[in-house]
Formats: structure tokens, C-alpha cells, sequence
RNA sequence: GGCGGCGUGGCCGAGUGGUUUAGGCAAGGGCCUGCAAAGCCCUGUACAGCGGUUCAAUUCCGCUCGCCGCCUCCA
């Protein structure tokens, strides 16, 4: 069974289900005024493993994660570069999705958008000011914090030590300075919409409830996002669902950060670094690895390196693999080694244990190369779970199915004629205009395999 | 100020009261190979410092030093 730790309780706990054989996530999505970061990277690959190690498990995963497409950051740069915001919102959206792609991210179930989700929104608020959770006062609908018993429990901080550590940005209009906007009145704005209070845009924290419960029910089984969503979005949203008595996630992940020289990624440090070009440095796969050697919830440095450390890793996986593929067994149904998977299923089990399966990985490859140069038959069963791992955890090598130059062949053959005719030193150099293209040759017992290695 | 976390071998990064104390990358040696590549084998005696508890601590407790995060938009 899985168990995954919930910053509610501070306890690993066990997923079990709402509706049996189903899982139902939610995962805090990005507002898109800007090229992902690789912390962006980190919160999707995370949650990619584990919705794949889910359905690995048989289960069925209807993962929602949104796009916030209406805020002041896209506004902003909107205005100053003289174009429409939704033509902001469109230009990183699809950015996004094309990036998550080249790191083999699966599209989540649905991807609602905010600026769908208004009217949803304003009735969702209207219930809040009806529950009296939620009061209008000058400049916007603001949720009253006091009306919650137990906020603050994901920041695991009582209304009174937050109370004592909130800075204090003097808006006079809130009860409390914890109180945050549902509905921002902004009744000269173009970019607004009229509502019963008042013409403006919603809040940043109501979006997520909205569209979670819409499409999940009042109540589903993970709800998850970076730790620093933790408080007080998350906080946030949960008191909004809270107020008006809906159960709402069971199980809140959240993963740990990205640290360029051990500190929090962020803009204003100028420790920034793009996703695109990140994932566009190495093998796309790389980052994914990086992810997979550290636990979800520890911080995790990051930097080109490191990916590069990360590529060379996989490239022992690959030849594995490719040894693997190459077997007359690996066609039929072949099991993985029933052991290994055992083990496999108790670390990823355990609150996602990547860093144990992926030690567990590089020791079976290490056991099926062994088996194989030995010829020992285990060696198909320990292939076939290092195929299986590898692609529960997305990892899988697409084969590159590329074609062989016309030209490559040719110097392929010319090599393959000189080393037969033992002509060491025309061979060595053809050897050498093939790997310049990017091919490699393994020379065998049997003669040399072409391999492509890319550039 | 409140809350939480960290300091592990060249780097990344797990983990554990004692016994064979992950894994990856890098490094060195060896086997194999015409040479390579791939693969396999071997090597490194790491746990911030100081006390304490214990038969035994890197692992528990305390203190010191250093560092990080949340409390504000943030994955």
C-alpha cells in the first residue's frame, strides 16, 4: 500500500482511496507570465513520478492541475509590453506544456483555467459571505480567518503566533491582517469582471478550491504543490472549504525546493535558471534522475553539473536496456525479477522512496550485466524489472529510432571490412569520422555495432 | 520574534544505535579488448565541533558554530 507523509498531520499515512481503485490529485499549477524555472521542473517531476507509480500500481489517477491566467503579474507584464494579457497567459501556456513534454511530464487529467472558473468563483464566494465567513469591505470580499477552528494548520502555527509574526501591511479594511482577498474590486480595470460586489478580479487563493472541488468533489484524496505553497495558499484554500463544512483533501503533499550553492531559488538572487534551458542541456531525462537520487521532501541542489553527472548515469541504464532489448527473450512476456520488484514496490511505497529505487535500479543493472556475461538465464528476469522500474518512473529510453545515414552505413561497412582485413589504423580512423557524426561502434565477437550517441 | 529543517567521503545524495554501514558521478587499480567502447571486479576507512546518555553514537539528548526555509508574490 502506498503511505505518503502529510504536512496536516506531520505523519506518513497511508492512501486509501475515496473511491476505491481511484486516485484523485490536485497539484497547484503555474501562473504563466514567465519561462519556467526549474523549480517549476522539480514540483512536476515529482508529481509525475508519483501519479506514474500509481497507475503502476494499478491504480487510476485523475490528476488536475491548473493555469492561473488572470493576475497582476501577467497584467503587469502585459502593460509593459504593450500587449493583451491573454495573449501573455497564451505565450507561456504554451511554453509550458511544450516543456513539460520534453521531460516526458504526462498532461495531467485536466488543466482548468482560472479565467473559466470567474463565475464558479463569485457563487463559491457568495456562499462564504452567506456562511459569514467572508465579509465585503471597501476595496474587496475578504475571508475571515477567526471563522476557522484549526487555521493554521499546515503552517502548523496557531492565528496567534501567525497574528504575532505577520507584517503588518496596514490595509485598514481587514479584520484581521491574516484576512485575505476572495474578490479584488477593481472597477476601472479593463481587464475585470462585474459581479453582485462590485466590478474587479478574484483572488489568487479561491481559484484552486474551486476548480479542485469542481472537478474532484468537496472532498479528494491528495492535494499537492512546492512547499512554499504551503502557507497560505494551501492554507488558505483548505479554510475556504473548511467554512463551509467540506472535507476537501485528505492527503497534502508538497516538495521540497531547488537550491542553486544551497540557497532557495529565486529571481531576485539571480540564482535563476530557465527549465528550457535546463532540460535543453542534456538528455531531457537528466533532470528527472537528479530528482529521482533525492528524497521529494529534502531541498535539492540543481545545476548544469549536476545534469551533466545525471546524463552519464542514465547512459549506463540505456546500455543495460539496450542489452536487454537485444535478447530473444525480451520480446515474449518476461516477467520482472519478482524480488527486485518486491523491493521496488516497498521503497516507492514508503512516502516515495526514489532514492532507494533508484539505488535498487543501478544494483540490478549491475546484477543483469553480471548474469549476462556469465549467461546466466536470470539475466532476462533482471532485464525485464529493469525495464519495468524504469518506465514506472518515466525514465524509460525512448529508443531513438534513427535512422542510419546512407553515408554512416557506408563508413560503417568500409570500418567493418578494414578491421577484418586487420588494417588497425584505417580502422581506427573511420572508427573516429563515425563518432564525429555521432555514431559509436562496439565491436563484438560478432562484429561491430553502430550506435548512435547523439552529439 | 514564531515555526520547521539542515551540516555525511572530491561532488550529488540516502541511511542507520553495534553486524556486509545505499546509489550515482568523478578518481585510481585490475580483467576483457588489436586498440577502444560497453561490461565486470577492487580501492577510498565520510558522518561540523564540544559535552552527555549507553557495554556501544555518525545515528539519542544538550550546547556551540555554520547554513537554509516558511511566516510577503513564489513550485
Amino acid at each position: 500500500m502506498v503511505h505518503l507523509h502529510n504536512s496536516a498531520t506531520g505523519q506518513i499515512e497511508e492512501l486509501k482511496p475515496i473511491e476505491a481503485g481511484t486516485v484523485s490529485m490536485y497539484v497547484c499549477g503555474p501562473t504563466v507570465y514567465d519561462v519556467p524555472h526549474i523549480g517549476h521542473g522539480r514540483f512536476v517531476l515529482v508529481f509525475d513520478i508519483l501519479r506514474r507509480y500509481l497507475e503502476h500500481r494499478g491504480l487510476s489517477v485523475v490528476h488536475v492541475s491548473n493555469i492561473t491566467d488572470v493576475d497582476d503579474k501577467i497584467l503587469a507584464r502585459a502593460a509593459s509590453e504593450g500587449r493583451e494579457p491573454l495573449e501573455v497567459s497564451r505565450q507561456f501556456e504554451d511554453l509550458w506544456w511544450e516543456t513539460l513534454r520534453s521531460l516526458n511530464v504526462l498532461r495531467p487529467t485536466h488543466t482548468p483555467h482560472a479565467t473559466a472558473y470567474i463565475s464558479k468563483m463569485l457563487s463559491f464566494i457568495g456562499e462564504l459571505v452567506e456562511a459569514d465567513a467572508a465579509y465585503l469591505a471597501g476595496d474587496g470580499v475578504y475571508f475571515e480567518v477567526s471563522k476557522v477552528s484549526d487555521y493554521g494548520l499546515l503552517a502548523h502555527q496557531s492565528l496567534d503566533s501567525l497574528r504575532a509574526g505577520a507584517r503588518v501591511e496596514a490595509n485598514p479594511n481587514k479584520r484581521s491582517q491574516l484576512d485575505f482577498a476572495l474578490w479584488k474590486l477593481t472597477p476601472d480595470d479593463r481587464w475585470a469582471w462585474d459581479s453582485s460586489f462590485g466590478r474587479g478580479r478574484p483572488g489568487w487563493h479561491t481559484e484552486c478550491v474551486v476548480m479542485s472541488e469542481d472537478l474532484l468533489g468537496k472532498t479528494f484524496d491528495i492535494h499537492g504543490g512546492g512547499a512554499d505553497l504551503m502557507f497560505p495558499h494551501h492554507e488558505n484554500e483548505r479554510a475556504q472549504a473548511r467554512a463551509l463544512g467540506h472535507r476537501f483533501a485528505h492527503l497534502w503533499v508538497h516538495n521540497g525546493f531547488v537550491a542553486v550553492n544551497d540557497v532557495k531559488m529565486s529571481k531576485s538572487l539571480h540564482n535563476y535558471v530557465t527549465l528550457p534551458d535546463l532540460v535543453g542541456s542534456s538528455d531531457p531525462r537528466a533532470y528527472r534522475l537528479l530528482v529521482l537520487q533525492a528524497h521529494y521532501r529534502s531541498p535539492l541542489e540543481v545545476n548544469v553539473a549536476l545534469i551533466a553527472d545525471a546524463a552519464r548515469a542514465l547512459g549506463r541504464i540505456d546500455s543495460a536496456l539496450e542489452r536487454y532489448w537485444a535478447t530473444p527473450a525480451a520480446g515474449g512476456l518476461v516477467l520482472g525479477e519478482p524480488t527486485v520488484m518486491e523491493a521496488f514496490h516497498g521503497a516507492m511505497d514508503d512516502d516515495l522512496d526514489t532514492p532507494a529505487a533508484v539505488s535498487l535500479l543501478f544494483q540490478t543493472v549491475t546484477r543483469m550485466n553480471s548474469a549476462m556475461d556469465r549467461n546466466d538465464e536470470v539475466a532476462s528476469a533482471l532485464g525485464a524489472a529493469v525495464a519495468a522500474i524504469t518506465s514506472a518512473l518515466g525514465l524509460q529510453n525512448e529508443k531513438r529510432d534513427v535512422a542510419i545515414p546512407a553515408a554512416v552505413a557506408d563508413l560503417f561497412r568500409k570500418r567493418e571490412a578494414a578491421r577484418a582485413g586487420r588494417d588497425f589504423a584505417l580502422s581506427d580512423a573511420l572508427r573516429k569520422n563515425l563518432e564525429e557524426l555521432g555514431w559509436i561502434i562496439e565491436d563484438g565477437r560478432e562484429g561491430g555495432v553502430l550506435r548512435y550517441r547523439g552529439r
